[in-house]
DNA sequence: GCATCGACTGAACGATCATTCATGGGAATA
DNA sequence: TATTCCCATGAATGATCGTTCAGTCGATGC
């Protein structure tokens, strides 16, 4: 997917109350850096590429954004919190382990393969933000690994699972859906049938024997 | 693991004959490379840093290689000549499709963790390379993904395999190995631990139910 | 002991970078 | 219609980029 018009509000820069035009700019600078930062990496796209993109002066940048960095920030936040969530809804589905982790993998593995341009900057920029930055975005990745880890340990606890390790289950659940962000393209595989099969996959690994 | 001396020799710019000084030089060019880049990304990186990182002057990178975009060249190909070589040498170890697949996801992780440095640069830095070197690199990238099919294939017919959907099998299968390059760290778990969970994972999960 | 030559360097070049500044235009309000 | 002020701009700034150039240095061969 990307960013929804309607979480794009105000950002460090730019004046609480925006006007339509505004705040339909400010998506549009979104949308553009997610692209151009996908596609070239962080360091390798210049505010004249995501302006560009955005059909604006490289200067209007800076009316509604700080800086360069900002944008990844804020495109990063918004990736980890949506993912975030898409776990947590997943796990929230059921209270039979199998069940859950069946819709976690799947609902995981789907939105990375539908949001696989935002994901690529989520997971693979990290390194170009600012230390502040970092840790918030840090904080939301702990969040994630840790609803993954009660998953797998209260299947364990149920009898429902029992991988060969269970730090290492939770590594490789991960694993599978990020990974997808980077070879996912969209005249292959569709969506809907990795999620299928990579469901289908978990379940089996983590089941006894 | 990294670059080995002896599979450092005369890159494009530089003399075929080499003294044993320039040798170590281009060595410690390619370790510094290597470094910087999966620190900070190929176009985070300045030529400044890399020579620093050397102990040399950034003049002196221009006497043994002809642009910093070669240096991301040699470390892709050096890497990914090594990852198909762990993965064929992993299928050459048995003729029993489930050793066979024990084997290759075991050494294809270890490689991985141990390699992780470089290994990021050769998974993640793709999109910098030249046009001519870019089509290289994804020839033996085809290469491995061959072997890896051929390997589930050969399973399945033996009847030995029974995944959900084969070629996301192998995408599960590659995406294991590639991504602890994106999460590992020296002070975590360390990769003999990790080879075995995941291989006991994959055989789980091609295992006929 | 001297000449040679490969390895290396400091200084510099043009290009391009993220960002700023002074200013203009046009939509919304009155 | 007049006014206001947000949104946007062209031009410019200092910094830094990859790379080149004209040499220096020190080891090696005679």
């Amino acid at each position: 997917m990307s960013i929804d018009s309607d979480s794009v509000s105000p950002p460090g820069n730019a004046p609480s109350r925006g006007s339509r035009r505004a705040d339909d700019t400010r998506a549009r600078l979104l949308h553009a850096a997610e692209a151009t930062f996908s596609a070239k990496g962080f360091h390798g796209t210049t505010t004249r590429d995501i302006a560009r993109a955005a059909g604006i002066s490289p200067t209007a940048l800076y009316v509604h954004h700080s800086s360069k960095e900002e944008l990844l920030y804020l495109i990063s936040r918004t990736g980890h919190e949506q993912a975030l969530q898409v776990v947590r809804d997943a796990l929230r589905s059921s209270e039979d382990p199998v069940v859950r982790l069946r819709a976690m993998v799947h609902d995981f593995a789907m939105y990375h393969a539908r949001s696989h341009v935002m994901s690529r900057v989520v997971n693979y920029e990290l390194a170009a933000l600012s230390g502040d930055h970092l840790d918030e975005i840090l904080a939301i990745r702990r969040e994630i690994t840790e609803e993954m880890r009660s998953l797998v340990d209260g299947g364990i606890a149920a009898g429902a699972f029992d991988p060969p390790d269970r730090r290492l289950a939770v590594a490789a659940l991960i694993s599978l859906g990020v990974d997808i962000a980077r070879w996912y393209r969209d005249d292959g595989v569709p969506p809907e049938r990795i999620a299928d099969a990579y469901a289908a996959m978990a379940v089996r690994f983590m089941r006894p024997n």
